[in-house]
DNA sequence: ACTGATGCTTGATTTGCGTCAATAACGCTT
DNA sequence: AAGCGTTATTGACGCAAATCAAGCATCAGT
């Protein structure tokens, strides 16, 4: 269960008190929430299969998408600040979850320091990526926006075993141009552009990359 | 040492176990250079005085501003990922730090519960800021972002036991502007028409905040 | 105090992307 | 299979902010 739920290297000891307080989540529908903003956070979860998305609400209660999550990615992080979720979390399709309760990931992280770093380097890679695209949508046109969305997207469906050339957007135009700032019609236009350079094949949800070389040349 | 370096609510004993691993790092000048991207990390700095940027550098060579740091905040996070510094750390002006052993910082966060959950809370803050900001650059107009980005300062200094009304911008407005994802001009441009409605005097790199409530208004 | 370099402001022009609008293609639900 | 709501595409137009350009202020160093 360990193994399925934090799939990072630890040793067969540590997997097994890992085990033993992991469990299982109900699957949830599309649309369903895993998490609502303001909740005390009592777990972590870890993606088994499906997706999800979180965001916050402006103050106009309109949805800002800050995070996709992909099977293999642990959900939570944020809120650890002072044990309150700050995002809401939805299912973006039908997805699986194990849930893991923060007290016994803190007992347990007191004796097992791998699982100490472990945890470090997950929050650590986090902050990372999070700042890292903050350079992104900064410093880049809608073009370069999208190419880099789309290089990421594919190089973590590889990490994770899957394929990079050939995968589906389980999120909307409208997802993807919120979170990374442009609008529904602007992500449509890129698409088919790119589609009539022949760097991508876009069917639907579904995206096959055609010149990943290409693809990672626009990314910057 | 460790209360000024540290500032956070650790017991006496606690403080006292993490004087023993503390040091002063001799001061920086304007434009040196703490961090070099690619070093590996062996420090945690804390900023006593002063201030820095965290930048990256994109495929052309070009500064992405990726963070500042002021008086009380940890440098390094972003490293732990796989002990490699990701980015570059400037001195915007004088500066004077403290530096924390990171094995050190392990070895106690074994022995200290609260210096553990300490750290868990200073990453995923900085996380949740980090992934706000996201959504505030991604659909906020330029003067909203500015505007944002003078609250979060002022609220940052008032933490800290400083002015809030009044602060100095050791950054210059390429530097903000790099950050926000603006142009100098418009930084400039924005700033002036703050003045005119009158919400802030700008004199130089001095600021004062004669309306807060409007900037905040303003800000979204 | 002088001088060059760096940082800041202000104006004119251009442009990338958002907005508005209309239509088309899915994919649920019955 | 039919029908309706949601999601996606495509075009016309306008605007916010970038770029280009010029001049001014500030500061460090001789």
């Amino acid at each position: 269960m360990a193994t399925l739920c934090l799939p990072y290297q630890l040793s067969p000891e540590q997997t097994e008190k890992l085990d033993t307080v992991i469990q299982r989540h109900r699957p949830l529908q599309k649309r369903d929430l895993l998490i609502n903003s303001g909740e005390p956070l009592n777990y972590l979860y870890a993606v088994r299969s499906g997706s999800l998305k979180s965001y916050t609400l402006d103050s106009q209660g309109g949805e800002q998408i800050i995070d996709f999550h992909l099977p293999g990615d642990l959900i939570g992080f944020d809120g650890l600040i002072d044990g309150q979720h700050r995002s809401y979390t939805q299912a973006l399709e039908t997805t699986m979850l194990c849930e893991i309760p923060i007290q016994s990931l803190d007992q347990l992280s007191a004796e097992l320091p791998g699982l100490r770093k472990q945890l470090l380097r997950v929050m650590s890679g986090e902050l990372f990526a999070s700042k890292t695209l903050l350079g992104t949508l900064n410093h880049h046109t809608a073009q370069q926006r999208l190419a880099n969305f789309l290089v990421t997207l594919s190089s973590r469906f590889q990490q994770r075993g899957l394929s990079s050339r050939e995968f589906r957007l389980s999120m909307t135009r409208a997802d993807i141009g919120n979170y990374l700032g442009l609008s529904v019609e602007t992500i449509s236009r890129i698409l088919t552009q790119l589609q009539n350079d022949g760097v991508v094949a876009v069917q639907n949800k579904l995206i096959a990359i055609t010149a990943p070389e290409r693809l990672r040349a626009l990314a910057g």
